[in-house]
Order: C-alpha cells, then structure tokens, then sequence
RNA sequence: GGAGAGGUGGCCGAGCGGUUGAAGGCGCUCCCCUGCUAAGGGAGUAUGGGCAGCCCCCAUCGAGGGUUCGAAUCCCUCCCUCUCCGCCA
C-alpha cells in the first residue's frame, strides 16, 4: 500500500508514474472520493465532539444534582445525527482502503521504464551455456527415460500440472534444497525458519496477494479463511507484522524452504510441459527486513546470494532488471535471474528478488522506532527465491545430461547424495 | 473433546460505569549532580487519523456487535494465549 499523506498529496505526479506500471489512475474519481471523504470525516468528528461534551456535562450535573433533561434532549439530536453521518463515513472509508488496496507499488526511479518483459534489460551474465556434442533433450524425456519423472502419474493422483518425481531424482530434489538451505544458514547468516504452509487471509493481505491477487490463491473449503502458501514470503515477511521492532534487531534475514501452491489461473496453454510451471512447488526463499536507507544495498546483497547457488553448481545465468510494466504488484525493484536450460536453448526465471519498500510493511503496520526522528516508521521488505528448487532441478538434469540419458551429479551435491556422482538406468 | 484462567501502551503490570488515553515499574530521550561508562534528582515519552500545522479535534485497552447520555470496565459472538484432564503424529 502506498503512504496514504504522499497519495493524498502528489497524486497528480503519483498517477503518472502508476501509468508506466500498467495501472490506469482516475484521478477525477480519486478527487471526487477525497473531497467526500474529508468532508464526512470531518462532518462525523465534530457531531462526535459535541456528544462527548454533553455527555461529560451530563456526568458532572448529575454529580452536582443538577436537572439532565435538556441535556438529554440535545444529546438525543446530536447522536440521531451521529448515527447517519458514520454509516456514511464507514462507506467512504472502505471505499478510500478498496481503492488504496488495489494500487501497486511506485517503481524505483533506477528501474527501466517499459510495458512487458520485452523491455526488462540485462545486467550481467555470468558462465557459458554448454556446447553439447549431441542434440541435448529437455528435462521431460530425460525424466521419463529414466522413469523417474512421472507427469501421468501426476495427473492420475491429482491432475494436471502435477508430477511425481521417484527414486534418485526424488533424492536430487531433496539434495538441492538441502544444499541451498546450508549455503544460506552458515555462509550467508540467515536465520532458518520452518513456518507454516497454511495462512489466513490477513497474512495475504499483508504481502500484497489479497485482495487483487484471490484468484492465484489456494483458498481452503474451510470456515477459517484458509490459504495454502503462494511462497515462503508471504510467512516469514509476516514476522515482523504488527510489530515496532527495535533498531538492534535490524537487519533480519529469514531463509526457509517451503511447497508453494499457485492455481496458475491466468497461464492457461503457457508452459504446459513438464515442470516449469506447476500447483505445487518447492522453493528455497529469502526475506530481509532492513531499515529503509539501506534496502537497496540488501537488495544487491540478497540477490548475490541467490547466484552464489548457481555458482556453486556451475549453471549458466544471466540477471534482468525488470521494467516497470513487468513487475510484480509489491516490489518497487526487481531483478531476475534466468537459468540456461539448454532443452529450451533459453535463459529462464529461477529467482526473482525484490525490494518492496515500505509497501507491504504499511500493509503489515511493520515498523521500526527511528532514533532520529524518535517515531515509528515502515520497515524496508525483500524477498527473493534462493532459489526455486524445482525449476534447479530442471536445469542441473539439462546442463548436466550426457548422450546416454544419465546424469552428471554437480560436486557440491555428491556429498548430499550419498555419494552418488551419476544418475543413470 | 472436557474444566478453568486470561488477552491493557516499546515491555511488565494496575484499573472493573463518568476529569482514565489509561496508576506504578522497566526501557528510552533530554537536563542537573557526580573528576569520566555506577548511583542519585528533575522533565518528557502510546499508536493511527483529521489539518499546511497545532498546546486543537477524532479513534483505539484481542476483534466484532449490544446495553447506556457515557464502556478498558456490564452483556453477547468470535479469535488467540496459558493451566489441568482426555486423545493423538
């Protein structure tokens, strides 16, 4: 959510920027419910007013011995009044949230400007895509072939965009989890956390995916307003809401590994094959709760953190700056990292890190006591994946394949596996 | 599942129908004292919102309803925490 003072006064600057994030601002709606909501605001507090002095004066007359009547008589008015004037002002205001609610977060004035992903620009690119000497195939029939990835399987127990991953490449899986898990808790300090996979709506709200994302969600049949997890960010950036923590406690740095749930609901037809884009995921994922003058250092640190995996295994990536038009709802900067997946010949997502600003920490009312100004103020939140696990996965079986169908087990791995240095027939 | 107790400011903890937005303590900030990180004295210190701003106004004592001229205090519903018993991975 954005700062609701700034909104208020530079929306005419503050629309324009919104434009560059696909959001089409109204401003003369935007006016038009200001000037209700100031005037039923103020309307509301006064008449409130007036009732809280006569009811003072009731008290003290009464204490007095006095007679009450006539002040009986106006408070009667006054609060007939009242009545009507906040059934008013509660409509105004869950307008004024509806509205708020739905807008996106400002970009960083470092971010390209753009409409799609088209216009998203380079960074860097860090190692050198194999050069195979036979036509390398695609994680899906290496998979199969090895009848340790089974999509009809998949779809039998749930449906489609399920799989069921068996034997060494089930322990592959877990291997890399395991290992990024390591990397982060003893080189990169953080601070494992194993939380919960079910949310309720609250939480998601904190986070930016309710109320416009509902449709991407995992809603629970359940009287309690269940959420299966998105991502791990939506918990462990849930840490810290409702709270002012204390200086001392800045930075924190969360890792958890977790499943994500996504329904997917707009890629219908994209990504159909294989493991790219599934119900259920694993992810290995970062979060930073930093103070604001320094998100944008975390945001480098965070994202270096998450190419150390890629380093460690030897995969060829590149990282994008997102444009604006391509940015997620909660960030103000994003980057992301692509992996090469040799059976696609493209480079594709397998972390996206954010900083969000003070955005999803004014959703949360998550903030920090700033010694200068000695008053309460939003947090800076990131998150960033470290990494998708299952989308390394895909890209250790593609880069590491040989003719044969087996598979090259990364070093760093080996000692996750037993041992193992290949998986073959 | 059964039986109790409880949810108050950054934290701890009083208050149980009206000068209580809330005692007291801790913490924090400033000042004084003290020949130097101890002790003592004084002052200040909730959050959000209205407003260009305020010594002004409004809201907030888990959440939502209700009773009342007036609710942190009374009633109802829900959520959560703790203790004991039962059950259970």
């Amino acid at each position: 959510m954005l700062d609701q003072q700034l909104l208020r006064n530079e929306y005419k600057s503050i629309g324009k920027k919104l434009k560059f994030r696909g959001l089409d601002f109204d401003e003369s709606a935007f006016e038009n419910l200001e000037s209700r909501r100031k005037s039923i605001q103020s309307d509301t507090e006064s008449a409130r007013n007036r009732k809280n002095h006569l009811s003072k004066q009731i008290g003290s007359a009464k204490a007095s011995g006095a007679d009450v009547s006539e002040l009986m008589g106006q408070v009667d008015r006054v609060g007939a009044e009242l009545e009507t004037l906040e059934k008013q002002f509660t409509e105004v205001q869950e307008e004024f949230q509806a509205f708020l609610s739905e807008i996106p977060n400002l970009a960083h004035e470092s971010v390209p400007v753009g409409q799609s992903e088209d216009e998203n620009e380079e960074i860097r690119k860090v190692g050198e895509p194999r050069s195979f000497a036979f036509q390398p195939k695609d994680h899906v029939s290496i998979g199969e072939q090895l009848g340790m990835l089974d999509f009809q399987l998949g779809a039998t127990l749930a449906g489609a965009r399920f799989v069921v991953i068996r034997n060494q490449l089930a322990a592959l899986h877990r291997a890399i989890s395991q290992l990024m898990l390591d990397v982060h808790t003893r080189e990169h300090g953080y601070e494992e956390v194993n939380p919960p996979f079910i949310v309720n709506a609250g939480i998601l709200y904190g986070t930016g995916q309710l109320p416009k994302f509902e449709e991407d969600q995992f809603h629970l049949k359940d009287a309690r307003d269940f959420y299966l997890i998105p991502t791990a960010e939506v918990p462990l950036t849930n840490i810290v809401k409702d709270r002012i923590v204390d200086l001392s406690e800045l930075p924190m740095k969360f890792v958890a590994h977790t499943p994500c749930f996504r329904k997917e609901a707009g890629s219908y037809g994209k990504d159909t094959r294989g493991m790219i884009r599934q119900h259920q995921f694993e992810k290995v994922e970062l979060v930073h709760i930093v103070k604001p003058d320094e998100s944008y250092l975390a945001l480098e640190e965070l994202t270096s953190n998450a190419e150390r995996i890629l380093k460690l295994l030897g995969l060829p990536y590149r990282v994008v700056v997102l444009c604006t038009g391509d940015m997620g709802f909660s960030a103000a900067k994003t980057y992301d990292i692509e992996v090469w997946l040799p059976g696609q010949q493209k480079y594709r997502e397998i972390s996206s890190c954010s900083n969000c600003e003070g955005f999803q920490a004014r959703r949360m009312k998550a903030r920090w006591r700033n010694p200068v100004t000695r008053r309460p103020e939003p947090v800076h939140t990131l998150n960033g994946s470290g990494l998708a696990v299952g989308r390394t996965f895909i890209a250790i079986m593609e880069n590491y394949q040989n003719e044969d169908g087996s598979i090259d087990i990364p070093e760093v791995l080996v000692p996750y596996m037993g041992g193992t240095k290949r998986i073959e027939l």
